[in-house]
DNA sequence: CAAACATATGAATAGATGTTCATATGATCA
DNA sequence: TGATCATATGAACATCTATTCATATGTTTG
């Protein structure tokens, strides 16, 4: 069932995403995190590799992935006794993608 | 001076965005300020209406922008008393449209 | 000028979160 | 089977952060 809200709301307001989205971009929010997403952007990685790449421990590695897996960051495919995840799809890149044309962006004086 | 390390390392270590990255996306990981960023997506809009529109206090709101505001991704226009916010680029814009994307991305069962 | 309004700032705090260490589970190989 | 490798999990802790409340700054209007 969906909450009846008042139809001249500002998006937000009316079909609220927020919360949702919020959880996904915190997620990017750890520097470590974010690492090991941008390294399974590429072909499937090993937890171990991911560790060895980073310089984090195999503990927090999964930690992390965990974390990702749950909110279908990432995906994990179990081979023999090692695990490689992957990216889940394209907009996880784009995301980043844009994020870092932000940073890039120039920015102007202070406004008035 | 630029940090050297060795050439074929993978992109999160040569060229290191991540810290400069994850600090924007943990700002977008507050369903608060996030809404307050959506908000500020289209006209730019005064503290006081983003505070009415998402039932927030002005206080809070403030202490958002300031940080949306240090971290460029708002910008602030001063009008009589008033204080105009906006997002600072379309990149912003991108960023969550990409991840509403993944949110709606259909997800297939877990893998094997 | 004083009063009212809009926004900003600072301190205080309750709750969340990243990391570590120890340990467990699962898989391969001798 | 036992040993070893790869990954996962749980608890504990120090750090960070969102929110509130009180107060300050800045701006207009009477």
């Amino acid at each position: 069932m969906r909450k009846i809200v008042p139809f001249h709301q500002p998006a937000p307001a009316r079909d609220d995403h927020a919360p949702q989205l919020a959880d996904l971009f915190r997620l990017l929010g750890d520097a470590s995190r974010l690492r090991i997403v941008i390294t399974c952007l590429g072909t499937p990685v090993t937890v171990g590799d991911i560790a060895d790449q980073l310089s984090l421990s195999p503990s927090l590695v999964s930690h992390h992935l965990r974390l990702l897996r749950a909110a279908r960051v990432v995906r994990a495919t179990r081979q023999g006794r090692h695990v490689f995840y992957v990216a889940a799809d394209e907009h996880i890149r784009r995301v980043i993608g844009d994020m870092l044309e932000h940073v890039a962006e120039p920015h102007d004086e202070e406004d008035a």
